[in-house]
RNA sequence: GCGCCCAUAGCUCAGUGGAUAGAGCAUUGGUCUUCGGAACCAACGGUCGGGGGUUCGAAUCCCUCUGGGCGCACCA
């Protein structure tokens, strides 16, 4: 299918070249125009704003288009082409071609508006990459949906796409997870829970670790009772991964590939990166970072020691970051920039990382890192992703794994959908903060957009059962019989494919929320109005409108898919 | 204090330097003998946070102020 805005684009430039070559028009060089869908009727389908040529031409910006008008040829799918003051060109679609793509639609079906923008390009979408400590909460389910939304989108775009999820399972963090299930697992073993003050900090609360050991009891008795931390990590390591992934699952998210942070450490990458980094001069090892103001001087962190140090103030950061601490043990900045080479060693043509905001600063710097060793950081696209606030009863809850207080996305999946919850946390752009209100999307599912979007998709489906009920088809039907309200609907249809274009552009996923819903919007008076089982509805009508509305549910459908929503046929 | 993000209708939010700023929810009033009413139609609702600037043109770009979120570790 045809992205009609380039099409226009590219006849607005042979337009002007050949008023040019004809002396209608001054030579200039022959800027990026904007082409766009037109809001209101009388200003066509589509538009172009032909001002900006008003100063390299030195002409009136009104007699620009008129000459620009006059030397444009046509195209099958243009009706009309007009000017407007004070420097429009209006574009009106020919109707006759816009009933025919009733039959491109169909005939495209599942791969409407497939694109060739990431033909032959690889793309890696890293996302969710939540360490293994607890269940998924609501606040990572926004990434984890953003992330997926943007790997369907590419795929659309024509990139091959591969989803991976990079697991941290090397830190401290992890360590305390073992150590809290190792204490669970005593206390199932009538040792009562007695937290040093040490261990009141990193405790991880949460009645899963509880479930974990008493599994962990069934599975091995007694004998763990004098063993450390390590064994207990990485049997939660294990369960709670297992967890995440079947929650995911739920949702319909599915990683390709599993990168673990530990991998780095067995292979030794990071310290070849680390050595990569040293010697192109951007590490030392000190006490203090070499450009310290003085005032750093009898901060907490003198005296500990000599660290490895990252020049990452020659790229603009604020301070050298430290890469390896002063007992041996990395950063977790090391081993990050060590797989961010490894990805790009890895082929992509592009990186998408989709990030919560607060690692803002941490991803800098890896950026900074991965530019000193000299690979080329414009592959490695962020999207960040502003954090979640929990409201419930009218209030703002805090979310903290470690104390377990946090809502699950599981809880969040039973007390409403999948589909719902998918929506929810799409529907925003990943610029806004987002105040996700628990009680609105529990109770008042039946207002919820989402319901509204698929309930277009279940009437399209609903007709067809009727219809080969009545023994109606829409085999070999004339679309000439298809009126207005049909029309401005096919209008819209084009714009899918801008979207996704847009969306891959501006790695903006939230866009497809939108479309969707203004492509519902604009089905359902249709559908109201449009009737095909009825009396008074002319045989051949009836037909050419049924075949409207497959046509309809192939874009329904897609746009669904393409938020990873189900397309359901009954509600 | 420094960095990133945000401020648009009562609420939640879209909006690519272009023509008269848009949805959903809420509110009010209408529509229904035919394919599923989780629907449709209409009304109401705006100093685009304030102030400067750039531009033929600014919600959009720049500066500044105010108010929020997040981050500024030899944590991950």
């Amino acid at each position: 299918m045809k992205l009609l805005h380039h099409e226009l684009a590219r006849h607005i430039q042979d337009a002007i070249a050949a008023a040019q070559a004809a002396g209608d028009l001054t030579r200039f060089d022959i800027p990026d125009l904007e082409i766009r869908a037109s809001k209101r009727a009388e200003q066509g389908d589509y538009n172009v704003a032909v001002m900006p040529l008003a100063k390299p031409a030195k002409m009136n910006p009104f007699e620009i288009a008129k000459q620009i008008t006059l030397h444009f040829i046509k195209p099958d799918f243009l009706a009309v082409v007009e000017v407007a003051p004070p420097g429009y060109i209006n574009f009106r679609l020919d109707e006759a071609w816009l009933r025919q793509q009733v039959e491109t639609i169909i005939a495209e079906g599942d791969d409407l508006f497939a694109l060739e923008l990431g033909k032959g390009k690889r793309a890696q979408v890293e996302f969710v990459s939540a360490n293994p400590t607890a269940p998924l909460h609501i606040g990572r389910s926004r990434g984890a949906v953003v992330g997926d939304t943007m790997a369907r989108l590419l795929q659309a775009a024509g990139f091959d796409v591969e989803r991976e999820y990079y697991f941290n399972n090397a830190g401290a963090q992890m360590r305390n997870l073992g150590n809290s299930l190792r204490l669970r697992y005593l206390e199932v073993l009538g040792q009562p829970l007695r937290l040093s003050d040490d261990e009141k900090k990193t405790f991880y609360q949460g009645e899963y670790l509880i479930t974990f050991a008493e599994q962990l009891v069934e599975d091995v008795g007694e004998a763990w009772r004098e063993h450390d931390w390590q064994p207990f990590k990485k049997y939660a390591e294990v369960k709670m991964f297992e967890m995440i992934r079947q929650t995911l699952a739920r949702i319909d998210i599915h990683h390709d590939v599993f990168f673990n942070e530990n991998s780095l450490y067995d292979s030794g990458a990071i310290w070849e990166t680390l050595d990569a980094l040293d010697k192109r001069g951007y590490v030392y090892k000190a006490a203090l970072p070499e450009n310290a103001e003085p005032e750093d001087m009898d901060d907490a962190n003198a005296g500990k020691g000599e660290a490895v140090w990252f020049r990452s103030t020659q790229f603009g950061d604020a301070k050298d970051r430290v890469l390896v601490k002063s007992s041996g043990e990395p950063t977790y900045t090391l081993p990050d920039i060590a797989y961010h080479q490894n990805k790009l060693a890895r082929g992509f043509d592009l990186c998408v990382n989709v990030l919560g905001a607060d690692h803002y600063v941490q991803h800098q710097v890896v950026r900074f890192g991965v530019q000193s060793l000299g690979l080329d950081a414009s592959k490695v696209h962020v999207i960040l992703v502003q954090l979640v606030a929990l409201m419930r009863g009218g209030e703002i809850i805090r979310m903290s794994s470690r104390a377990g207080n946090f809502e699950t996305l599981d809880d969040l999946i039973d007390q409403t959908s999948p589909d719902a919850v998918r929506y929810l946390l799409l529907n925003r752009s990943t610029d806004t903060n987002m105040v996700f209100d628990l009680d609105l999307a529990v109770s008042q599912t039946n207002e919820n957009p989402v319901y509204y979007i698929q309930y277009a998709h279940v009437r399209c489906a609903g007709i067809f059962r009727e219809a080969a009920a009545r023994g109606v088809t829409d085999d070999g039907a004339d679309l000439s019989h298809l009126g207005e309200a049909e029309m401005r609907f096919l209008r819209r249809v084009f714009e899918l494919g801008e979207v996704i274009e847009l969306s891959v552009h501006h790695m903006e996923p939230h866009r497809i929320a939108f479309y969707a819903l203004e492509l519902a919007n604009l089905f359902h008076p249709v559908f109201d109005s449009v009737r095909v089982l009825h009396s008074e509805v002319p045989p051949e009508t009836a037909k050419a409108r049924l075949r409207f509305f497959r046509a309809a549910q192939v874009v329904l459908k897609r746009a669904l898919h393409l938020m990873g929503m189900s397309a359901p046929e009954v509600m």
